[in-house]
DNA sequence: AACCTAGATGTCACTGACTGCCATATTGGC
DNA sequence: GCCAATATGGCAGTCAGTGACATCTAGGTT
């Protein structure tokens, strides 16, 4: 998913990303320098070098571009729960399709990891990006019951999506968690999916039947 | 929390209130009626017989017309949330408190239950109400762990954050649910505890030593 | 090599949300 | 009836985002 190289015909779509990047890399260092607000769409795209009509036909908006996932993180995470067997569906499903890919993009170090942690520093810090970054896993609670096939009754529906709306909240901590946790020295990446397990165990004793939780302050 | 009166020398602040209803009430028939992208602000403000600018000193933006907590919701939350122990709080703390609240603005039905039962039916319909609520409800679980008083280690804050959000979760679906049994002749408001309930009961099954859930399809 | 077509890019004009500023009207308290 | 807040309106401006049209670039064909 992250080998860019696969699509080997397509020339044009690789340039089309190339680009991509380029206006990202370019939005990333006016965000962190001046703000996401104090930052306009128009210095972005001369920064990047294209128009402004150019930007919005590279990204829908000027959080997207940011945020947008560049690096194929949602498709595998939707090809690791094409195994899982819908009637029988579990958060530990998604927790280990999460798993998966987060151990994924953790081999490929420096660059990939460090983006995703400048970003993710970013969305913390803004709120305006914090929120479009929430959309996004909303939206994709909406998607994969969907996609996965529990498409019977609205009750297993609900069922479904509480599962993958939790999944995502635990992402999220730990994301949280792992930029927050400033550059702690040694290897950044295998402390995610520390953190990551850690988050989903800690989860693990709230809604189940230890109601009241051992663990506090 | 929801008697508007209690403020008696405040009249000014009361009749702040009823600008904010009659704007209110005219952005949601408009919105019902064209959309919320094809209403302009503009429009809401002169159907309402104020001038635009005046809407924007009522609301900070043209989704939170919609959204704005008129009845004090979120002040009768924090207020029964005041009265439980920090270094002891669990799920099933805030989990009351909502039923709490719900509880109680299921007693003056008709008015109050019959708009959010609107509002709620619009924010479904609509993406960009869609974020801007879940904004709100993610802008909360933030500021309620420092409300509460759990500001000693950053990992009890992050326990405090994801029961909030849990909770939080319940609600938006137990809401979801109310607005799509559409209207099943009695009492809606009544159906709405009991939906909340149910959810409250069915998330209880997710996250605990069940992992593997017995109900599904 | 000249060519032809699809996709990429730029320019222009426009809408609509939102803000700051200043002038004016309304109103509660004396 | 007066004074000082406070609410309101009008105006001009910024900025995100869109549609339409013209132009340019590049891949593949004969």
């Amino acid at each position: 998913m992250i080998d860019t190289s696969q699509q080997v015909g397509d020339l044009r779509a690789r340039r089309r990303n190339a680009t991509r990047i380029e206006i990202q890399q370019a939005a990333l260092e006016l965000f962190e320098e001046n703000g996401f607000e104090a930052t306009t769409v128009d210095e972005i795209a001369a920064a990047a070098g294209v128009s402004p009509r150019t930007f919005f036909r590279y990204f829908p908006t000027k959080e997207e571009c940011v945020l947008f996932d560049l690096y194929g993180f949602d498709e595998a995470l939707e090809s690791c729960l094409r195994a899982v067997d819908p009637a029988d569906f579990a958060l530990a499903d998604i927790e280990s399709a999460y798993r998966d890919v987060i151990a994924g993009f953790d081999d490929q170090r420096s660059e990939v990891a460090a983006n995703f942690k400048r970003i993710q520093k970013l969305v913390l810090a803004t709120p305006a990006l914090s929120r479009a970054a929430l959309g996004r896993y909303t939206d994709k609670s909406r998607q994969l019951p969907e996609m996965i096939g529990a498409g019977t009754s609205a009750r297993s529906r609900v069922h479904v999506r509480m599962i993958i709306e939790i999944a995502n909240l635990e992402v999220q901590c730990a994301f949280e968690e792992w930029a927050e946790s400033d550059d702690v020295g040694d290897e950044g990446e295998r402390e995610l999916l520390a953190i990551y397990d850690d988050v989903c165990a800690r989860m693990r004793t709230l809604g189940g039947v230890a109601t009241r939780s051992a663990e506090n302050a």
